[in-house]
This record gives structure tokens, C-alpha cells and sequence, in this order.
DNA sequence: CGCCATACTGAACGGCGAGTCAAGTCGGAC
DNA sequence: GTCCGACTTGACTCGCCGTTCAGTATGGCG
């Protein structure tokens, strides 16, 4: 028995917590086991045990990693624009799940409902919940107050407006990936698109 | 051993339905078990499985179940108001979690995001999701129909309102009961009104 | 060239909980 | 009163899965 050890370049800690992240959207938290984490992974399932001290943990640290790497993502995406609408555009099309075809379905919001029924009986699931939606809102809230110095968007309170885009769009994404026959993700993104205008107070005419 | 057979007004079937209920709103639905729901509504766990086919089915069915009773309950109330603007105030009351202290915490939401979970997996579950998240939109787009045809509120397309309104209802109710430290129960009752009024296009003002 | 620490394996254990079942109880029909 | 069938019980089975652990390979160090 034993095993071919890892080259130094790799770092299995994050490799775990990648598959995990993959199993978990795949198949759902109540259904995920260590055992098919370990395949996705390609090692043993006692190792799963040997870098994390329990399934448990491991889970949720799973999730606000997953929820990292979406954050990371737009986060870099937005710092290239400068224009305050533009920013608010393409925050939208990277949240509106299955819109920008390369980036698959946007699974991280079938991840994100897994976030949320975990936080209502985790404790830490819940401060960890707390941090990210902050994370989220604040970056709504900063792209506003862009637009606000520039001159772009008329003086509103930036975190209010956030707090309501931020629900509305959480709230459209859920029947989004839901696949409801209502709404599709065009109409989401116009719908988001209407709002964000009306609300914040810009025209939407221009490659709208 | 044996049973004292229960009285003929009750309806064993309904009953552990709302136990069950009951269960998934206190433990979460990947913590219930049988003998929980058992123990919950005062029989045998065997008796759970003798009125349900499975586990999977019994959870499936509480979970509408609960959802039908707040619609019943919201429905009943807004009919016997006329105005369309306060048809629209007491849905938002009733929908605010923890706005009325006579309802609790109002923790058919938390029942909710346990629908969407499964949802996501379960082809019969997100069929009923479909159904009731239908009649949710349904109950909004009709008190802003109400609104038009008295000349309340301006014309605009009532559907695609009501998709907006309840898509924002949604998102803020999660952000209450996580207990968010940015949004009360009383914020999220403001934004939702400002929101309604300003989209639907009514004034604020009488008794705001 | 041994030797050790570390990474890793996979078989085995143990507990838990869904579902089964044989037996008991009781209301009502006749 | 007696019998039937629906209702109810709780002990039992059985499979599953998280966790443990004894053992194995391997890279590096002296």
C-alpha cells in the first residue's frame, strides 16, 4: 500500500476544498459524502480526515470558499472599468446566473442557499454568512459612490440603494437557477438593469 | 402494547404533517428524523411511516403544507381590504419577518429556503415551487390590478411589478432572519414600501 | 545508504436512523 | 356478544457513512 506523496508545487488543503466545492454543487450538502469528496479529489477518504478535522468543517469551509473565489472574480473584473454604469452592468452580468455563457450556470448561488440554511443553525456558518453579504453590499455600495463622485449617479444614500439591489438580485438569481418559467436570465438582467436605473437614478439609454 | 385508536374529528395525516412542520422549522430538514416528528405529535415512530410512504415524501408534503398556510392566511386577510395601496401595505406587514409581533418570527421563511434546497434536486419539489412561488407573485400582481382598475396606481405591467416586488420581498426576508445586523425588521419594511411605491408608482404619504 | 518524519491508504469499527413487522388494541358492524 | 379490520406500537434489522487506525511508501537528511 501506501502512496505516491505529493509534489511540493500543489497544495492539498485547497485542492480538497476545490472538490469539495464541485461535489457539494453537484449533488447538494445533505447528499454529499466524504467518500465521493475523495474521489473528486482523486485520493483516499481517510485523507479527507487527515487535513480537516471533520466533515463538518470541512463543508463549511467549503462554501465560503467557493463564495471567495466568486468575489474574487468580479471584484478583479470591475477595478478594470470606470465608468459607474458600466461597473453596475457588468456586476449584474456576472450575477445573473446562466447570462454570460462562458462562466457555465453561475452554480455559486445554488452554493450560496446552501450558505443560508446552514447559517440559520451554525453559528459560525452565520458570522461567515454575515462577513460575505457585507463583502457583497459593499461592493454594490462602492460602485455607487463612484458613480456619485463622478457625477454619474444623483446623491443618494449608497448603502441603502445596495441593500435593496443586492436583495433583488439574490432574489431574481433564486428563481433564475430554480429554472422558472417566468423568468429567464434576460429578462432578469433587465429587470435588474430597470431597477438599478430607477433606483439609483441614471438614464439607461446608452448601449443599454 | 396496542393503541387507543384516536378520536374521529382528528385527522392523523394533517397532524403530522404540522408536526412535522414544526420540526423542520426548529431542527432544519437535514436534522429531522422520524422519531422527531413522532415524538413531536405524540405517536409511535412506526405510526409516521404507516401514513407516509417514506421520510423523503412525509418532508416533501410538510413543506407545502406550511407554505399553503401562510398563503391562506395573507390571502384571507387582504381581502377584506379595498384600498389597493393598503392591500399592498398589510401583504408587506404580513411578509416582513418579525414585523407583527403577533406572528412570531414568522419562520415560514426559513421553511422556504429549505423548499429551495431541495428544489434544486428533487424534479417533484421544484415542480411545487413553481406552483407556489407562482401564487405568491399572483396574490402581488393583483392587488397592483386592483390599484389600476381603481385608478390608484398608474398603468404598467402588473406581472412584470409583481416578479420585482416579490424577487426584493425575497431577498430581504433572507437577509431578517439571518439576523443581519445591517436590516431590522422595521428597515426592511420601509425599503419594501419605498420600493412599491416607487416602481408601482404611487405616493407615499396618508398613513405611511 | 539507512532512518525518520510525513503523507497516504483502505479495511474495519461503531453508531445512527430509516424502514419492517409481528403482535396487540379497539371501535363498530351485525 | 363476537368478530373483523383498521390503527398503533416498539423492538428489530440492515445498510450506510463518518471516523479511526495500523500499516505502507517516499522524500530528504545525515
Amino acid at each position: 500500500m501506501g502512496a505516491v506523496r505529493q509534489k511540493p508545487g500543489k497544495d492539498r488543503h485547497q485542492e480538497i476544498l476545490d472538490a469539495a466545492a464541485r461535489v457539494i454543487t453537484e449533488r447538494g450538502l445533505a447528499e454529499t459524502r466524504i467518500s465521493d469528496i475523495a474521489e473528486q479529489a482523486g485520493v483516499s477518504p481517510g485523507l479527507i480526515l487527515y487535513y480537516f478535522e471533520s466533515k463538518d468543517r470541512l463543508l463549511a469551509e467549503a462554501l465560503t470558499f467557493a463564495n471567495d473565489q466568486f468575489y474574487l472574480r468580479t471584484s478583479r473584473e470591475i477595478r478594470r472599468i470606470t465608468s459607474a454604469k458600466e461597473q453596475m452592468r457588468r456586476l449584474i452580468d456576472l450575477s445573473v446566473p446562466g447570462y454570460l455563457p462562458e462562466y457555465g450556470r453561475l452554480d455559486e448561488w445554488a452554493l450560496w442557499i446552501e450558505v443560508w440554511v446552514r447559517a440559520l443553525r451554525d453559528p459560525q456558518m452565520a458570522k461567515d454568512r454575515e462577513v460575505l453579504d457585507q463583502r457583497w453590499r459593499d461592493q454594490i455600495a462602492d460602485i455607487i459612490r463612484t458613480g456619485q463622485r463622478s457625477g454619474e449617479f444623483p446623491q443618494k444614500d449608497p448603502a441603502e440603494l445596495a441593500l435593496r439591489l443586492g436583495a433583488l438580485i439574490d432574489g431574481l438569481a433564486i428563481q433564475v437557477i430554480m429554472n422558472d418559467s417566468e423568468i429567464t436570465p434576460e429578462k432578469m438582467h433587465r429587470a435588474c438593469m430597470e431597477v438599478a436605473a430607477h433606483e439609483i437614478g441614471f438614464d439607461l439609454e446608452p448601449s443599454g
